[in-house]
DNA sequence: CTGAAAGCGCTTACAG
DNA sequence: CTGAAAGCGCTTACAG
């Protein structure tokens, strides 16, 4: 017996059949047209797309990736929404994706384990190919089982190895370093660091971090860590650190431009001048860096290559899901006026 | 006769009636506890959970949307990811549409009206359960075919009308109004606006434009206006002709945010000083704000809320897809540094 | 409170 | 080159 559609949103929807009826081949002659798996002569080919336009006929693709396994489809999961970064690392996820013609679908965690985990399992659930986690700040456990259950996974900046899972990493060691050296280059001789205080036991800042001390140790300077949310605040309550110690530094490498944002505005409220009284170096090369006054000299993470390297990922993940080899990207320096 | 997976990348994926079969019930009453319909004794319920756990069975949402013909899902989309207004819209939507037990996806259309029909054509056949479009700038016939569909569509800022479809606006007149008003109460009486010249005969922008009008008119001031790029260096452009002009302005109301940080910047590196020489109020009220110096004195829209109403809208669609009414939205001015 | 059957819209071997 | 049938994994009236 039929079900009950009275109260469906969406009635009276054109199917297959619908345009196989009306002209008056199978289903399948109509599948292979859509599809464009040929077999068909040319002369029924244009009946069935004349009569698709006509109908307004449009797959259903629940159901075609019901029955493949596949919707063409792939997830990327962030902290936030509303993070530069990350948005930035989505266009070009966005870019990569459409030249494979598949669709990117962008969700957020709000940093929180179990939201990551709803939105693992919701992209799952919703047949997605894969999914792009970045950063992966969730529990491993979510993302161990989300690659167990058979749905690739490709991780940014974080060291984890699985059935379905490849990585990503950024040079961010070499960012430190690149960003310190410069510094010392340009005649710095108290550099601080200003790291996110979430992630000081992290990968991400850790990575940062020994770049930042190999470059000192080499000119055999110490090291001053001040630490701060991965925020703009953040970067002002590190700003109001660094002024408050006694032997004031000349130069901060900072965690991100986030928070070399923050930086430099506080210093700028404190009556600083950036470069000459101290120099900022950022890191992750937001569009914004360009956009303030000094402009901020950052070390930069070309996002879009990033996002073309991890789709390639996920891509050669379905075909040896034992794992794909991890990618390391390289990083750049970019001299702007902040140091 | 079974359909070959051996390529399928879900192979051995848990089924409903795996669960049904290791409890010793039908797929039916699996189905009732999923769903939380009651209507099973707790024992069974408990026999039925402790089986999902442990073969970790997760609902194909591909397969239940098919026949319910909902997916619990809404697709948000936008002209571009990296845009910081869109995207703290999307942290509002996001949100609400978690509060409703919904999964929001985020898509961008990179400002193209071809690209826009494929983004809503794409998520019309994964079956989301409606959309919220934001900036509409793509064609009109797109979206009304897409409402035509039977997919419910909110626009924001726009105003078109049809069955299924359904606006809510920000009050952009009177936030033009709020911003001039404000300036002109401040003493100033050469106030120029700088529009997004791919807006200028645009609603959003002749709505903030008309405020700026009326605030002139009441004042018996004279309109000054350039236009420029919708970006930072769209800004930048507009503060060169503003340099420029013989009779130079005291302040400026600008379109976007994102242009007034360019605003800020460019006079910045003129030597102009602001709020001193030149003040400078901008519209949206995004994050970096309050991260520059001088901190942006802008018109806020309260991103959280229009996200909620919007998701809202969508909800009431449903129920009476002839339209709901429309909504229009206040804005606040918020009052710091730069004017 | 639970089961057996039908079917959502599509694709896939298999015949003709 | 095209058709008829089966089935993806689930939910929904209908019986018991």
């Amino acid at each position: 017996m039929s079900i009950d559609r009275a109260d469906s949103g969406r009635r009276g929807v054109v199917t297959l059949d619908d345009v196989a009826r009306r002209v008056g081949v199978s289903a399948r002659t109509v599948s292979r047209v859509v599809n464009d798996q040929g077999g068909c002569t040319p002369a029924t080919r244009e009946r069935i797309l004349a009569a698709i336009d006509e109908l307004g006929y449009r797959p259903n693709l629940l159901a075609r990736g019901l029955l493949t396994n596949r919707s063409d489809t792939i997830g990327l999961v962030g902290a936030e929404m509303a993070d530069p970064f990350f948005t930035e690392l989505a266009d070009g996820v966005q870019r990569a994706a459409r030249e494979l013609r598949r669709t990117m679908f962008f969700a957020s965690t709000d940093r929180d384990a179990v939201r990551q985990a709803q939105v693992l399992s919701s992209l799952y659930g919703h047949g997605v190919d894969g999914v792009i986690v970045f950063p992966a700040a969730g529990s491993e456990a979510d993302i161990l089982a989300t690659a167990a259950n058979g749905l690739p996974v490709v991780l940014v900046d974080r060291e984890l190895s699985g059935h379905n899972i490849a990585v990503v990493n950024n040079d961010l060691r070499a960012g430190g370093l690149l960003a310190t050296e410069h510094l010392i280059r340009s005649g710095r001789r108290r550099i601080a660091m200003a790291t996110d205080e979430n992630t000081l036991h992290d990968q991400a800042g850790e990575r940062r971090q020994a770049g930042y001390r190999d470059a000192l140790g080499s000119a055999g300077m110490a090291e001053r860590l001040v630490s701060g949310a991965n925020t703009v605040d953040g970067g002002r309550a590190c700003a109001r650190q660094l002024l408050a110690s006694g032997d004031r530094p000349d130069a901060v490498f900072v965690f991100n431009d986030l928070m070399a944002l923050g930086v430099l505005q506080e210093l700028g409220r404190s009556g600083i001048t950036v470069p000459g009284d101290i120099a900022v170096v950022g890191f992750d090369d937001i569009a914004m860096c360009d956009a303030v006054a000094p402009r901020l000299t950052t070390v930069r993470i070309d996002r879009d290559r990033l996002g073309r390297v991890a789709v390639e990922q996920l891509q050669s993940l379905r075909d040896r899901p034992g794992g794909a080899d991890p990618v390391c990207l390289d990083v750049e320096l970019v001299v702007r006026e902040s140091g």
